[in-house]
RNA sequence: UGGGGAUUCGCCAAGUCGGUAAGGCAACGGACUUUGACUCCGUCAUUCGCAGGUUCGAGUCCUGCAUCCCCAG
């Protein structure tokens, strides 16, 4: 069925917001013949929810993207993707901070719903690509027949570690336009260029199911059972004040503890089976390693030796020196030799880069402490 | 109901010979942010357990009361 696809043909997640406008913009210059869709991903309770956009985790404003595609002069669809989105992302979201770890919804979605669930929806079109308003080059290496993730021009916007576990299928079928961009200046002045409105808006900041950014609102709304208060301990065991339910906190975290130790106190680690939240200072939360699962690289399939590459713990952490060993079961150790990093945070994952190339990454189950 | 020591912001804690309330933590607000992370900036006691007194002036001196702690009953 697929050398029955269009490969002049793709369909555009457009939210209504800066980037998508200006990547289906730019398609339609290119030459191709573009598609916009816009997915309905959640509904909200409040009757009184204000939409957020841009970036690559937004909820849509679909009548700005209807009026945007129509000023290109593209076909436009509404397509409900709500089931799909709860299952792969909503769900899993909850079941993380159930369980302690600190989730990436941002990376569920890319992976199950961007590029999965819209990507079937176009070849269901007749496209060949889907194409996003991700700051990330994808490139087609002949020597190896692999598909490969470079960094945007635009540092500050790179969006490379959040599809770090696209598969090679799924990068064959992409496209990023944005990613040639310097600067999201020039991309906002394209698409000011034709909907001033649009072109004004601002980038996106909280996750776009939560736009109050209350996740404990969210959380104890999407999870049956009660929230169970437990124990703040320091790293000896003792126990030193009582903490309002495992889902409030994230390794690292310092606000919201209301533990007034006389020096600035840090979550250090999250102990769901104990309903334990582990407090200690700023040195206590770096770690020199960690362990991880859920692996993907770019360059080829399967890691068989270790190697050196440059990582980054959380989405906006620097760049660090680490070893990448495999481990069994699919598993691999990161450890920093030159850097202890700081909130090595279970659910969160680690990205690999290789001067400008994202080359994969992987979810972190546990950090190693020294 | 003998003696001694304490009582300053939610917590800890400076406050010299009486001179017109440091700081840390927490909290709150803002910036940053695809993580309620980190970080940064800003705001946080007209008032010092209470009531009087002495002073131009008292958290700092005096008197009484209250509460807490320690040692003796």
């Amino acid at each position: 069925m697929n050398q029955m696809l269009d490969k002049k043909k793709v369909v555009v997640g457009m939210s209504g917001g800066v980037d998508s406008t200006a990547a289906a913009y730019l398609l339609k210059q290119q030459g191709y013949d573009v598609i916009g869709v816009t997915m309905k991903l959640w509904e909200p309770d409040d009757p009184d929810y204000v939409e957020k956009e841009g970036g690559c985790c937004s909820l849509s404003s679909v009548n700005d993207a209807r009026r945007v595609a129509e000023k290109i002069g593209i076909p436009f669809y509404v397509l409900n993707f709500r089931e799909i989105f709860k299952k792969t992302v909503i769900d899993y979201f909850v079941e993380d901070y159930k369980a302690g770890r600190t989730p990436n919804p941002c990376i569920a979605c890319n992976k199950y719903v961007k590029f999965d669930a819209l990507l079937k929806k176009a070849h269901e079109l007749g496209a060949y690509y889907v194409a996003t308003g991700h700051y990330a080059k994808v490139e087609y290496n002949e020597a190896t027949d692999r598909y490969l993730v470079k960094k945007s021009e635009e540092a500050r916007k790179d969006q490379t570690y959040a599809i770090y576990n696209l598969t090679q299928d799924q990068l064959k079928h992409v496209l990023m336009p944005l990613g040639e961009f310097h600067s999201k200046d020039e991309v906002r002045a394209i698409a000011a260029s034709f909907d001033a409105s649009v072109g004004g808006k601002g980038d996106s900041q909280e996750i776009c199911f939560i736009p109050d950014d209350n996740y404990p609102r969210f959380l104890s709304e999407n999870i049956a059972e009660p929230i169970p208060e437990g124990n703040f301990v320091d790293t000896d065991g003792k126990i030193i004040g009582k903490h309002k339910g495992i889902i409030h906190y994230t390794v690292g975290q310092r606000k919201g503890l209301n533990l007034a130790l006389g020096h600035p106190a840090y979550v250090t680690e999250i102990r769901a089976n104990i309903n334990e939240v582990v407090i200690g200072r700023n040195e206590e939360v770096f770690s020199e390693g960690l362990i991880a699962d859920a692996v993907n690289f770019m360059p080829f399939d399967t890691l068989t030796e270790p190697m050196e590459v440059y990582a980054k713990i959380r989405y906006s952490a620097p760049l660090a020196k680490a070893i990448v060993t495999p481990l069994e079961n699919g598993r691999i150790q990161v450890m920093f030799p030159e850097q202890k990093q700081r909130a090595i945070t279970p659910g969160q994952a680690v990205v690999f880069y290789d001067g400008d190339y994202m080359i994969g990454g992987a979810t972190i189950i546990s950090a190693i402490k020294a």
